[in-house]
RNA sequence: GCGGGCGUGGCGGAAUGGCAGACGCUGCGGUCUUAAAAACCGCUGGGGAAACCCGUGCGGGUUCGAAUCCCGCCGUCCGCACCA
């Protein structure tokens, strides 16, 4: 890779080992030992509480960059920090090792995808040892492992098998660049593809879905449970999109029903026109042969123009449309009403076709404007009379219903249920609910991925592969050309097989699934990841899932958490898993940028490379450094700056347990009263500050909270104190609350201080508030808000007391001029106000 | 257009109704040293000799007291964007 030396222990930098603090010997020290020692294997069969952080697996790119570090580091800190206080916990690391990269690498250089793959990810898992994370590596998952996806054509077979898996043909998202189509999750502002940023179009085609919109109702409702930021659970149910509403039928002139939904059934009086989308199946047979040039023209321009051009609203007044020359009969009026196309209305959203009520949506009142349709209100807006020649913008807002017949007077949105009642009733409408949601296009045109286990037999039609010729091996022999299709197309050997039904002749499907489908349910396998009968393991699955605490970047909020979401609820419907949720807590970092504050670029060299800072600070400085940039979910700038501190506050941790260490075979010594609570105050302060920061997700803070005690520890520093028993406490305390954060340095000075092999399994310091307690307190007095004196006082000061001694302030004396105090105010503990 | 986050020293940030700027970086001055580095000590929001005044994007409000709560703007980042 080029890259620095990640092992050089005979760093030539000396900055860290003028105070003796060489922090690169030491952390290679000690990875070696863990190594021998298998320090970070997780034990199944412990007694004590699980917990399960998870961190989403990375693609193998090749390297590691500061980006990796931060999403890594920070929850392996947390990770550390239940596993001392007292939980078995599983914290696993795998690669998601399918997808387009790797075979664009094999297009372009002649690496076969494996060979690039895997020797990335050997080097990727070096890199994270270098980090010093608690990695148990006997649990590693690859998505391209044939042990691991065989199991996704397992996963696909059983909801074949329920319907959840099924072939249709329609209009699909083309990537004209990757040469695969996608799905509707990828395509980013309306024609952009999620991967390469090239112009995605539609085409028609014959593809896989998994039947995600069955699990809509749940998916949105299960939101209300969890603990995720908000943002997440608002762009998932926005993603979702539940509209209430009721589908209503009209009468075509032959007699028969054409259905739409609405929201507004409360408007159908409202309704002087339709509007079907131009893809609507009904288009041909409704179109007069007068109207049928220009109809045809229109659908024609429909299906070149490209979705961002039909839905943007930048040209939202000029709204196009061609009137197709059949009417239809609104039987709620019992009027005839003309049936137009327009590309607003789109064919995969309700039945694609819609009453269109100009003046109670803008969308209509715009589109009758332009083409001269009549407008009739039928709701008035209170202490407002609108009037249908002189309105310039349509009223969506509540009111009473007018010109509707035995509903006039009914309030909106009182009326709603009434009205859909009303329509049922009458045989013309029922209560619906719609979602924006779309089934889950699995299907991609690519070799890098897991077969989809299906054949084509002439005779037997689609024919699953049965579960035990799984799995269906991607084979390794292709021919890489940049011809751009799938090289199992033209793999003879590959695409050759027998009918499992019939023993005649058959294709095998030569398409792959969306690398998506791999991590819907990857977090399962490390549970049990050598399981050979079953995806895993449903006693382990039991015994870690569901997922404690799971972080990842927020890019992913809709599209795998939505996925791994569905896939769990159907596990759970296959009587796999136990729960319907798979991550209770959810917490997204920030995207570390260059220093310039754009995003890291390799192409510009604004890259920043780990490896170079590990080999000259030390993984421990860096460690620390990302904690402490700002919270974590923010991200932001990358600074090298900071490093310095971070390295000046180990060397002084190191140089006082060092000194400590030095004398810790000296009986211990007495101590002063006052020096020994300052101590005690500060050692237990810190414990509750850490803790609480650390829970809180809060690294920065934690991070100053460390710095400061090892502060106040240097300034009451004396050759006297260092064989203390309170001092001795607060160092080894110290050493402790380190370790999550800086595990190669604190395992060293825990070793210097004579503790019990590892630091990593000690546990964590307890609190006692007693002894955190403040013996005296600066009482802050205020005249009118405002800052006049401070006065240390005892901490159980009493209310009475506290007002006299403020009250005695000279300091207050002058502020109030001579003028009686109107009014005292007092925090208990913090502050008197005095109000003249 | 709609929805959400954010806005605090030279910089990263802390404080979520009670001392604004914890902690770190940077900068300046000093100790040690033949010298430098490292380390250590002091100062480091603005004005002022000081008392004190001003100060958390801007304007208003609530409160004894507002960076924090409310209303209205401005800027910025993100998400959604004709979903009937």
């Amino acid at each position: 890779m080029g890259g620095a030396e990640l092992d050089n222990s005979q760093s030539t930098s000396n900055r860290g080992t003028v105070s003796g603090y060489d922090a690169v010997a030491i952390q290679s020290r000690w990875r070696d030992r863990w190594q021998a020692d298998d320090l970070y294997r997780v034990d199944d069969n412990s007694p004590l509480p699980k917990w399960y952080s998870l961190t989403m697996y990375p693609y193998p790119s090749g390297t590691l960059h500061v980006g990796h570090w931060y999403a890594f580091a920070v929850p392996d800190v947390f990770a550390r920090y239940k596993r001392m206080n007292g939980f078995n916990v599983l914290f696993p690391m795998g690669f998601d090792a399918f997808g387009l990269p790797a075979e664009n690498a094999a297009i372009r250089h002649g690496i076969h995808p494996a060979t690039w793959t895997y020797d990335n990810i050997a080097h990727m898992r070096k890199q994270y040892d270098q980090m010093g994370a608690m990695i148990d590596w006997s649990r590693e998952v690859i998505s391209s492992d044939p042990e691991f996806y065989h199991w996704n054509q397992w996963i696909f077979l059983r909801m074949l098998e329920r319907g959840l898996a099924y072939r249709k043909a329609g209009p699909v998202w083309w990537c004209p660049n990757d040469k695969t189509v996608l799905a509707n999750e990828q395509v980013i502002d309306g024609n952009i593809c999620e991967r390469c940023g090239a112009e995605v179009s539609r085409r028609d085609l014959e593809q896989w879905y998994f039947r995600i919109t069955e699990y809509a109702d749940e998916l949105l409702e299960c939101l209300n449970d969890l603990d995720w930021p908000e943002r997440v659970i608002t762009m998932q149910r926005n993603w979702i999109g539940r509209s209430e509403g009721a589908r209503v039928a009209f009468t075509m002139e032959n007699g028969e029903a054409l259905d739409f939904f609405t929201t507004r059934p409360d408007t159908v009086w409202g309704a002087t026109f339709m509007v079907l989308a131009p893809e609507h199946p009904l288009v041909p047979s409704l179109t007069t042969e007068a109207q049928r040039e220009e109809v045809e023209a229109y659908v024609d321009r429909s299906r070149r123009r490209s979705d961002i051009e039909r839905m943007s609203t930048d040209d939202e007044n000029e709204r196009t449309g061609v009137f197709t020359g059949s009417t239809i009969r609104n039987p709620i009026t019992d009027e005839q009403i003309p049936i137009w196309i327009a590309d607003y209305v789109l064919m995969g959203y309700g039945t694609g076709a819609i009453m269109a009520v100009p003046a109670q949506d803008q969308r209509d009142f715009e589109f009758a404007r332009t083409f001269g349709l009549p407008i009739r209100v039928v709701i008035q807006p209170d202490g407002e009379v609108l009037d249908p020649e002189t309105m310039t913008e349509a009223y969506a807002g509540p009111g009473t219903l007018v010109n509707s017949g035995q509903f006039n007077g009914v309030r909106v949105p009182e009326g709603v249920p009434a009205i859909i009642e009303w329509l049922q009733s009458e045989g013309r409408g029922a209560a619906e609910v719609n979602f924006r949601l779309r089934d889950w296009l699995i299907s991609r045109q690519r070799y890098w991925g897991t077969p989809i286990p299906v054949v084509y037999c002439d005779g037997c039609g689609i024919v699953p592969v049965p579960d035990d010729q799984l799995p269906v091996l991607l084979p390794l022999d292709a021919e890489f050309t940049p011809t751009g299709q799938s090289p199992l197309v033209s793999h003879e050997a590959f695409l050759n097989t027998t009918c499992p039904s019939c023993g005649g002749e058959a294709r095998r499907e030569t398409d792959t699934m969306d690398t998506f489908v791999d991590s819907s349910w990857y977090w399962f396998r490390y549970t049990s990841p050598h399981e050979a009968n079953a995806p895993f393991d449903k006693d382990a699955a039991a015994r870690w899932t569901p997922v404690n605490l799971y972080t990842g970047g927020i890019e992913h909020a809709i599209l795998h958490l939505l996925y791994a979401r569905f896939i769990t609820k159907v596990l759970n419907d296959l009587g796999f898993v136990e729960h319907r949720e798979p991550f209770v807590r959810l917490r997204n970092q920030g995207i570390i940028l260059a220093a310039e504050g754009t995003k890291m670029s390799k192409s510009r060299g604004t890259q920043v490379a780990p490896d170079e800072l590990v080999a000259v600070h030390g993984a421990d400085v860096l460690r620390l450094h990302l904690m402490y940039l700002g919270p974590w979910d923010q991200g932001g700038p990358w600074n090298d700056r900071g490093l310095t501190g971070m390295e000046r506050f180990l060397r002084r941790v190191y140089t006082l347990a060092v000194d400590t260490a030095a004398v810790i075979d000296q009986p211990e010594s007495s101590i002063d009263a006052s020096t020994e609570r300052t101590l005690q105050r500060l050692t237990h302060a810190t414990i509750e500050r850490v803790s609480r920061d650390i829970e809180g997700f809060q690294f920065n803070t934690m991070v100053a909270a460390l710095i400061e005690m090892s502060n106040a520890l240097g300034d009451l520093r004396s050759d006297d104190l260092l064989t203390t028993g309170p001092w001795r406490d607060a160092i080894r305390t110290l050493v402790l609350l380190l370790a999550p954060s800086t595990p190669h340095l604190s395992e060293e000075l825990w070793e210097k201080l004579q503790g019990e092999y590892s630091v990593h399994h000690r546990s964590w310091p307890t609190f006692d508030p007693e002894k955190a307690k403040e013996d005296s307190i600066e009482l802050i007095v205020q005249v009118n808000g405002k800052l006049r004196d401070k006065i240390v006082v005892p901490a159980g000061i009493s209310e009475e007391e506290a007002r006299k001694v403020a009250l005695a302030s000279d300091r207050v004396a002058e502020h109030l001029a001579g003028s009686e105090p109107r009014r005292v105010i007092y925090v208990p503990g913090k502050l008197v106000n005095v109000v003249a």
